[in-house]
DNA sequence: CGGCAAATTGAACAGAGTCAAAACCAGTGG
DNA sequence: CCACTGGTTTTGACTCTGTTCAATTTGCCG
């Protein structure tokens, strides 16, 4: 459904999907489940919950590079990496479909154009990276925020799990910090701040955005980056 | 050959993607020559000179997301977007093949090995991506510049274009901090302790690793995310 | 020699980090 | 039903990294 939202999907392609998954697998909330170097052999179709991708430094600092909601191929990388650099866990309880890497191989050449939209949703990640990395480099922590709020409120709304003026987002204020590239003391005093100025709040897991044209103006929020457009076959 | 280092490339692949290659072009520096939004219909491969992916800031503001060496296939993620979220500028005169989107359409469903080779390329721009994301968010500006030229010098040894002890880099301390995060002002400072401390020397254009083994250990470089190691077929 | 972009430096300032304490809150067990 | 626990959130005071602004120097090129 979310491959459909952006291409034209043909009923032999979608099953074609359908018959690659294996297993169901549920996770519980704060588990890493791959780990860099290790040897993968399927890809991770989320069907429920949140997950990340982080890495770690040394000193033990951890640094977000992108959430996953629900309908993301979150792995799907691996397919062509055969191992990761980067670590994923889950953020929340998890429901996840295995793809083996072997059916992926096999739909792919069996599926051409298919192949091309799997090809660009690992391109749409890195278009999603290139946006976290203008946010590190050059927003401030207020806009940062914000920036964030609003690109998963866009993201959650395609799955139809967010309206536009709330959302389920059961984070903590460390790991919105480890998405931001700020301490979870000052993510705690911008929250303050974006609550004060009456543009969204976050508590208790949850964003409620009060003024989403206000916010997105504030994060000078561009939703292009995740071409939203349905694309030409 | 440089996808070679990474990958068996059969004669007949290496053969399917010269055939594939249409125009050589060539560019002054400093020339922006994808805009974001353009229609592209081919993609960019680097033969000779660095250039860049960045992104635009309303006030005027600008983030590099990405350096490009010379053998990357450049905007070979256009081939699945169809056009891009943010621009391409040269940062020195460059040389580049383009490669029509229908000859990559065709050359990957005739060499569906050779599809996964190429899209493996496109995953590999998005671990750099990462890495930045680390940098950006994690690392001091010492850190992270020394972390720059960690990469640099292990991505431009790759095609033979830098020993372990210099390169040529032909950046402007303002396009440095570009790329970092930082102001033109903040990197002549890092750049001056870098400097003193005896670890790398950035002047005339030209990269001077003085202690490279030390360099690594300050900036916490560790190659795994270029996947530098041969991957089975 | 002149012109200009790039590099360098200094001084003052601000945004974000550090450290430490306090308040809050949900779940647990008595 | 309530006290206890541990994690999370909140706040204050202080520090420091990196920015801003402005001036000066350097180096290249015609």
């Amino acid at each position: 459904m979310k491959l459909r939202a952006r291409d034209d999907i043909t009923d032999a392609e979608a099953e074609a999907i359908s018959d690659a998954i294996g297993e169901i697998v549920e996770y519980a909330s704060d588990v890493t489940f791959i780990a860099p170097k290790q040897e993968l052999t399927h890809s991770t179709l989320l069907l429920e919950g949140l997950m990340c991708r982080y890495k770690d430094l040394s000193d033990g600092q951890r640094q977000i590079t992108e959430i996953h909601v629900p309908g993301d191929f979150a792995d799907l990388h691996s397919f062509t990496l055969k191992h990761l650099d980067h670590s994923m866990m889950t953020l929340t309880p998890c429901t996840i479909a295995k793809v083996p890497h072997t059916e992926l191989t096999r739909i792919t050449e069996a599926y051409p154009h298919l192949a091309r939209v799997l090809w660009f949703s690992t391109n749409l990640d890195a278009c999603i990276h290139r946006e976290w990395e203008v946010s590190l480099g050059r927003r401030s922590a207020l806009e940062r925020t914000a920036h964030l709020f609003c690109e998963l409120q866009q993201r959650l709304a395609i799955v139809e799990m967010a309206s536009e003026s709330d959302y389920a987002f059961p984070l903590t204020q460390t790991e919105l910090a480890e998405c931001l590239g700020l301490t979870s003391v000052h993510v705690n005093r911008v929250l303050k701040e974006l609550r004060e100025r009456g543009l969204v709040e976050f508590r208790g897991g949850r964003v409620t955005i009060h003024d989403l044209r206000e916010l997105r103006r504030v994060a000078e929020f561009d939703p292009a980056y995740l071409y939203l457009e349905k694309r030409a076959r």
